[in-house]
DNA sequence: CTGAAAGCGCTTACAG
DNA sequence: CTGAAAGCGCTTACAG
């Protein structure tokens, strides 16, 4: 490959002058710029970013780790990230730690030692001994971390969606439909907007929800299948990307039809969802992106960080799939 | 940061058995060793990537360019890819072009000039002249480049499906239950495949297939929308993964149900397909993506390429989205 | 507007 | 088993 000194002994200068020139130094003059850029033109020379990165300390990449690699919500993030940082001449390494704690710790390592200048990613741990050794971690480094979905470290910058306040908008748009019998399925985390609805209009949640956070996907389906006979509701609240999955899976083997015989209100919206006409709760996934987008290149410019949260809010997308009922 | 410096000081040794010890070069004494990665470990050291990369002049890290990005195909593919990589050390740049040649090219030089190993991508040109000068452009590198989903420069590695033996195989399927109107939406290079199931039973396409190529979602939802109201159709074969969405969307429209109303036959499995019970010609994504792996972790000891053409055969998942019906 | 020198943090022969 | 020297291809002061 031609190098930055084959250019400047065609040109007839040094190479500190090709140097210059391709970071469009305007001390160069015009005419210089041009030969230079012929010339390299002709061998196909581009700038080694390797070397350059090397020697100016900076990569101008971002590391993206993906948890949960099978939830579309994630191509969607990547795909803007991506989109928004080429625009500025950054480049996504990315990697999927399969939600799993030592592996999420590998690749940590790994985008380190390859010096990305920011980390987005959603931390992972099996105790507090693992959460201290990361944030003592983060702390020595100088890289630049993003919380993703997550805000478990005060010290660094987060963004996540105000999940209670999702859950909180679908319990209230059932409700307001007459539903009662509710059955809510995965979130455990989302409980207290779930609940706050039902107390605004002076009632309680009639069954306590399902917590399948932790269990395998055939103990959820048998869970959520004999809930459903139990407690025979007249609406499923899937309040989980997963869960629109599962609950739908056992709706069609119980035979029963939404919403004729059931009302179904899913979370994170996609396209299947959208041509079935299953109402959802949906999120400003391109708003977030931005933001961390944002983020990293302001970070870039000022060098201070003082760590935000940022917290976007969910809104429901009306369909199908509610039925109104008597009260 | 810590340098091989810092940590030689400390150990009492020169950087240049702190690097011996970091590559695991047989040669240093184990209890230098131990002593090496002790410091470091305090230090907190990790050897530098990029400088090690410009000495060496390898960097692990291949370039994945993605052209639909709103495929889910691609998300597996990537997980799959990144996942198998890393094992073996090595790092995913990732970037889309939104299917547009231009910023692919922008993408090439950009991912040339991180100096990465290997690139996938699936190679885009509006005309001869574009093609051609990506062609001198790859020759012209000392990049390995394999071709995704496509097999455009003999060149160069390819790996591909079998579309025709997809059209061909869900067309056989489609005869087999007793379907003559069968409407096939998309794949205009797959008609060969989808024409040669009829001819094996003596007869031709009922009616011409739709070529849904190049237009506008809009269009293309209004011409199978008109198709079927006159051609009335017992089945339909969407033979490309956008297809189905749309096919699925003006049934809906029409107030059809799959399999009473009409019979559906889908392309490339998902998760909701899998739910709705719809039977799809399904792709060996997995085994496409360990056969990509496996082709650029040997360039890595070989060094000579002999460009191969790997085409993977698609298969049928039947569920219950085909009726067999009276001949 | 341009160039010579130093150096980023490693790895690679070479020597012992 | 270990070290001193050179160099990967750039960028960064410094000098003019």
């Amino acid at each position: 490959m031609a190098t930055s000194k084959d250019v400047a002994r065609l040109a007839g200068v040094s190479h500190t002058t090709v140097s210059r020139a391709f970071r469009k130094d305007p001390k160069v003059k015009p005419e210089t710029y041009e030969r230079i850029m012929k010339i390299s033109e002709e061998l196909g020379y581009t700038p080694n970013q390797v070397a350059s990165n090397l020697r100016s300390q900076k990569t101008k990449t971002v590391g993206l780790i993906i948890s949960f690699g099978f939830n579309p919500f994630f191509l969607e993030i990547t795909h803007t990230l991506e989109t928004e940082l080429a625009r500025h001449g950054y480049r996504l390494l990315i990697a999927f730690d399969e939600d799993n704690p030592d592996r999420q710790w590998n690749i940590l390592q790994s985008l380190a030692s390859a010096q990305v200048n920011s980390i987005v990613f959603t931390p992972l741990y099996r105790d507090g001994n693992q959460k201290n050794r990361l944030y003592r971690w983060m702390k020595n480094s100088n890289i630049h971390f993003l919380q993703l979905i997550s805000n478990d470290y005060d010290d660094f910058a987060s963004f996540t969606f105000d999940d209670n306040l999702g859950a909180y908008l679908g319990a209230r748009h059932l409700l307001s439909q007459g539903h009662r019998n509710i059955l809510m399925v995965g979130g455990v985390n989302r409980v207290e907007g779930y609940t706050r609805a039902f107390e605004e209009i002076g009632c309680k949640p009639a069954f306590p929800y399902q917590n399948l956070s932790s269990e395998s996907k055939e103990q959820n389906f048998r869970k959520i299948k004999a809930a459903i006979l139990r407690q025979k509701p007249t609406a499923i609240f899937a309040i989980a990307y997963d869960m629109n999955y599962l609950a739908y899976e056992v709706l069609t083997e119980l035979n029963m039809k939404v919403p004729e015989d059931i009302s179904f209100l899913a979370f994170d919206d996609d396209r299947w969802l959208q041509l079935l006409r299953i109402s959802v709760i949906g999120h400003p996934i391109q708003a977030l992106a931005g933001s961390i987008v944002r983020e990293i290149l302001s970070y870039e410019t000022e060098n201070e960080i003082y760590p935000s949260s940022t917290s976007f809010k969910p809104f429901l997308i009306e369909r199908n799939s509610v039925l109104s009922i008597q009260v």
